[in-house]
DNA sequence: GGGGAAGTCTTACGGGCGTTCGAATTTGGC
DNA sequence: GCCAAATTCGAACGCCCGTAAGACTTCCCC
């Protein structure tokens, strides 16, 4: 709220994010909560006590707890998918508006890995997002579900790619795509190196995109 | 609780799933609601109302609605766990104990493959052990951490299989399968239809059984 | 420097939750 | 047919939750 009067401190005016103070600390504190343990598993009184702000701030700033959860969702969705769109219109251009399965699948996947690197400043984000496809509230569901303009480029990217397999082929080996991509929680990844006796270090994402990309173009290529 | 003072229905008294009657019908009803609402979002009236039993019957047989939750988690894992095993088993006496990757893959899907048959006995099964694999109590997460043996099963034969890889690469590559598999989920089915505008069908478990394993092996042999 | 808006604080309400208790009922062995 | 154990039942307890109300404080513009 004061960087509107502080004449020196003037290009901490950036973004929409700088709104009052206290509504970021909630929306912070809320993410990474909610991404760590759950919706609801999280009250709001853990919310306001973590971000050291007051009770009723979530309800004043956000108007219900349902609609904190939503807003996270929904901004970052937006951030995710802008990133992926900015890759696929990128691999458009270098492939004369017929990229290969590969690159369409690298503007897929490798934004949300990005996000994982161990000092990626989304790097809990991405676990919210994970989180909240199935643990959100009704609404978010109804939006997953119905929704899929943003996935469409994609699945007609692949479709172009590959006219030689079946539509429904094509996306079917998207879903599977998919669900690579949304196990990657934390508590996998612990289950992972437990089995692998620590061989496996899930802090390389980019060895780790690699290993995916490969995995899923040979999929697609079968 | 009759069938033991029933003589002529005597072959009723198989498996020791025939316990109290109202034990059997909050189990049922509690995987049900389980499965389709998560557990957060079903609470012991629920259960008891959808089971036509009384509302202390949850805590007077499992002793708390944790411990109800963790039962149904327990006895269906290892359900489940118990035909991959025997599968597994056979695929090694087929190849003289060196079973190839697909075989092996073959063993780890088709269990819960088929679980997903629309008709099948243990549809709802399946979504509920997927549920409580991201949304169970600590309990559970802490088991599904720590207790790998079932799974190391797997990932030695794998490794046997694939000698020419590294093990860091295999488990990866199991973990990558192992997310196409838990992505089964009703809402992601959903979503997969609209997407897709009704092509797909997730009906015909067996067409989607060798979708999926052509998938996961082609992943392998990359 | 005064006034209206915006934000923060304390407090409490109403409700749903898991669980428990004691009484009532049913069951099973003799 | 009786008695003790097992089960079912109705009712309530205590707790935590999301939300709202109202007083108080801070901010910003004129």
């Amino acid at each position: 709220m004061s960087p509107t009067t502080d004449a020196i401190a003037s290009h901490e005016v950036e973004a929409a994010e700088t709104e009052a103070a206290t509504k970021n600390l909630v929306f912070v504190a809320a993410e990474r909560l909610f991404a760590l343990h759950g919706f609801q598993n999280v009250s709001v009184r853990d919310i306001t006590a973590a971000a050291g702000v007051n009770l009723a701030s979530v309800n004043y700033h956000f108007g219900s707890k349902d609609a904190l959860l939503f807003e996270i969702f929904r901004r970052r969705t937006a951030e995710l998918n802008r990133e992926r769109a900015r890759m696929l219109h990128e691999a458009n251009d270098r492939n004369a508006g017929k990229p290969p399965v590969r690159e369409v699948l690298a503007a897929l996947l490798t934004p949300p890995l990005r996000w994982l690197a161990p000092d990626h400043e989304r790097r809990i984000s991405l676990q919210f997002l994970i989180r909240a496809r199935s643990e959100g509230t009704d609404e978010i569901r109804q939006i997953l579900k119905t929704d899929v303009s943003h996935l469409r480029r994609f699945s007609d990217a692949l479709l172009a790619a590959r006219p030689d397999l079946s539509p429904e082929e094509v996306y079917w080996r998207l879903h599977f795509t998919l669900g690579m991509l949304h196990n990657n929680r934390f508590a996998e990844f612990d289950r992972l190196n437990v089995l692998s006796e620590g061989t496996t270090s899930e802090g390389d994402v980019e060895a780790l995109l690699a290993r995916m990309l490969a995995f899923a173009e040979a999929g697609f290529a079968a």
